[in-house]
This record gives structure tokens, C-alpha cells and sequence, in this order.
DNA sequence: ATTTGACCAGATGTACATATCTGGTCAATC
DNA sequence: GATTGACCAGATATGTACATCTGGTCAAAT
């Protein structure tokens, strides 16, 4: 029993190694570039190894992503979750904003990065990314329904323009220098009071219930992502 | 003289001709699939004529965009011109932007589109792009001085933020089908309002002074534009 | 004085053969 | 029975010879 346990925390471990190795891998050479070997290499294994925890290297990928997104909105839950107080429109946007830069992987997922997933991208149509963007309207339009968004907007636009923002935030690399982009927390922060001022309502609107769809809309894109096949 | 005026006109007419179907033929086929005799069938002269009028195809893609970056700014120029009363944000942004999708060779070239512009973008360094965006803090800068935006933002950021938005509304069709895409009235109309509740001071700031901050704006990158070299 | 279009050199594209690489396997090893 | 790495077939990259295309010119036509 307690040797079981051990070894399978073992196995365990090297599939951590193998997705550290791959992930790495993948943010620099992209996945057509990364082969097998190089993975096995980097997590200090052979490459049969790799084997005997995926059958493929497609199937390594797809587990590795489904790994860093869960990881990603673990987080994400789990700060929303906590500070039941203080809720402004500031804090909702910057505590889910500000985790993202520490995700690399899921940043390049939305974003639907050709150098970083090569041919993967074109064969596995992109099952992760869907999901968030077609989501976004029903999610602004049920708090605006509960009363934490104002009524007065076209939201159906609204959604549109921050699809955009949201685009251009993931895109900002290519228009514009590195050094120029001002620090995320910055960033949130303002996008923050940007949205505070338009979108909350005279009345202050029901942050809760504003919360408690944010929060139950990620469970079901995590349940979503698991359960199927 | 009335013959050389006349003479003088023909030659105008025909260089014109010459933009229209360079302008054609860029949008639908760009810059790499379109040759030097495919423009002088379509406007209908020898390629030799061509040649009359520019000294190589690339002057004359370069002479094509000044043109068309001229006929915009300048039709930008008259509208925002002509209403000095009812002015607010949302027209002030309407009338600007409202007027872009008339301009699909302008989008282009702000969207550094390398299917329309091909090897002619790595070549002529996108002199005409650069000025626009390094000028949007300045812009804004200059706005928040003289009480027309609030004091209380980052400006830096906002416009990092605006520039965002901006590649984002013009990168659209790459991330949304074509016809989820909100009319340009409603959106420029919805944005509007957001930089209205986001950036107007309290006391209604002065509007006058922006619409004159960004008039002079847009003649200076006029004159830049046209003067040098 | 204009305008044309045949012409040219260099760039670009095509077709195919050859060399290299790489995802995945499995007999041999530990 | 867990792990390895030599091995293989098919995919990908490279070299190369040849054909086509195209920006630009200029003698000839208008």
C-alpha cells in the first residue's frame, strides 16, 4: 500500500516533469519544432517514457493544456472566491486578469498562437477556445438581467467591444514594443475603472450576484472541458 | 491654355483611373498577385502608361495610399469642421470612425494587412502607420491638460488601452464571423458613450478644446505626411 | 509628343529526386 | 514489469534543373 502510493506519486511526478519540459518547449520552439525526443530530453527520460503516460503526441498536448487551464481557473476560483468583502468592479476584472500572465500556455490558447501550436492548432479545432468567446454575451446579458450591469447599453455590442479589447490585450505584442506595454496590474486596474464607470449602474448594482455568475459560468466551462470525451 | 488645362485634366483623370484599379486590384487580389499589366488593363491603358505616372510600382502604391489617406483625413477634417454645436464624445468618435469602413484601403494600411500589401510592406517600413500610434498619448495627453478628459487616469495606460481596442476592432473578422459583427454605427455609438462615462470630468470638461486639439492633430500628420521628402 | 506592347533579365514558381528527420514501436535490458 | 533506445515507415526538408512570370525599357507606331 504505502510502496503503491509511493510509486504512483512517482509516476506522477514525471508526468508533471514531462509537462513542465513541454511546456517550456512549446513557448519556445513552437510544437512543430518540439519533437519527442527533445520532451523526453528535457524531462530526463526516454522517449518510449513519454509513451507509457500518452498515447500520442497530439494526446500529450491536449493533456497538457487541459492541465494548465485547470490549474489556471483553479486560481481564478479560488481568489473570487475568497474576499466575499470589498467586491468592486476593479477587483472582479484584476483578480482574474493579473493570474493570466503566469499562464503562458493559456494566454497562447486564446490568443489561437500559430507559431506556438503549429500544425496541432489546424487538426484539433481548437475544442478550448470556442467555448469562452461565444459565452461572453450570455454571461454580460445575465448580469445585466440580475441588475449588475446597467440596462441602458446595447450589450449585444458591448460583448463586441470587449472581444476586441480582449483581442488586442493578447495581440499587444505585435503592434507595439515590449517595453512599451504598461504593467498588467495597471492595466486591469484601469480596465477596471473603465468598466466601473460604464457599465455599473447609478444604483451601484448587485456585485454579488455579478460574482456568483462569473464563478458558476467557470465551473461549468471546467465541467464542460472535463467531462467530455 | 484652355487645351493645356484640358490636357492637363486628361492626364488627372487617367492618374485617378490608375488609382481605382490599383485599389481593385490590391484589396481583391493584393499587392503579389497583382501585376503592372493587370492595373493597366483594368484602367484600361497600356502598361507603358503607367509608367508615364510613376517611376516604379511601388511609387505608385505609395502615391495611392497618400492619396487615400488624404481624401479620408480630409473628409474627417470637413465633418468634425462643420458641427460646432451638439458636440459630445459619441460624435466626436462617430464621426471619425464612422467614416473608416468607406476607406477598406486606409483600414488596411492601419491594420499593417500583409494579404492586401505583401512584399510592399516589408520593404517601405510603414512610414504612413508608425506616426498614427506614437501620436495617441500625446493626443490624449494634450486633452487631459486643458480639461478635456478627467485628471484622475493613467492616460499612458488609457491609451495603451484605446490602442488595444483599436487593432482589435480592426483585426475583428479574424476572430468573429463576419456577420456577428455589430453595424460601425452601433459601435462607434456604444464607444462613445464608454469614453464619455469613462474619461469626461465631472464638470462636462471642454469639449471645444479637444475637437480643436484633435483637428490640429490630424492637419499637422497631414502636413508630416505630405511634405516630407 | 504621346502612347504602345514586344522584349529582356532577374525573380519566382514547379517538378522531382534525394536526404534528413521524427512519431511511434517493441525486442532487449535493467 | 518498468524502462530504454535502436529501428522503421512515412512525412518533411533540401537541392536542382527547368519553365514561367513580371517589373521595367525603349524602338516603333500613332
Amino acid at each position: 500500500m504505502v510502496i503503491e502510493e509511493e510509486h504512483h506519486s512517482q509516476n506522477r511526478e514525471r508526468e508533471l516533469r514531462i509537462y513542465d519540459a513541454t511546456r517550456d518547449l512549446l513557448l519556445h520552439y513552437g510544437y512543430d519544432k518540439t519533437t519527442v525526443s527533445d520532451i523526453a530530453n528535457k524531462a530526463g527520460i526516454s522517449k518510449g517514457a513519454i509513451y507509457l503516460h500518452f498515447s500520442s503526441k497530439d494526446e500529450l498536448v491536449s493533456a497538457l493544456l487541459k492541465h494548465e487551464i485547470s490549474a489556471y481557473t483553479d486560481e481564478v476560483l479560488t481568489v473570487l472566491e475568497q474576499d466575499e468583502d470589498n467586491l468592486t468592479f476593479v477587483n472582479l476584472y484584476q483578480k482574474t486578469l493579473v493570474l493570466l500572465p503566469n499562464y503562458p500556455l493559456v494566454q497562447a490558447i486564446i490568443r489561437g498562437d500559430s507559431r506556438v501550436f503549429g500544425a496541432y492548432l489546424s487538426r484539433s479545432s481548437q475544442e478550448f477556445i470556442e467555448i469562452k468567446r461565444t459565452q461572453r454575451f450570455p454571461l454580460l446579458k445575465m448580469m445585466q438581467d440580475v441588475g449588475a450591469l446597467r440596462a441602458d447599453v446595447n450589450m449585444r455590442v458591448v460583448a463586441f467591444i470587449l472581444d476586441c479589447l480582449g483581442y488586442g490585450l493578447l495581440h499587444a505584442s505585435e503592434f507595439v514594443e515590449e517595453d512599451q506595454i504598461p504593467e498588467i496590474t495597471a492595466i486591469s486596474s484601469e480596465m477596471g475603472m473603465m468598466l466601473e464607470r460604464y457599465l455599473m449602474p447609478d444604483d451601484g448594482g448587485n456585485l454579488n450576484a455579478a460574482r456568483d455568475i462569473l464563478l458558476n459560468m467557470i465551473r461549468s466551462y471546467r465541467t464542460q472541458l472535463f467531462d467530455e470525451k
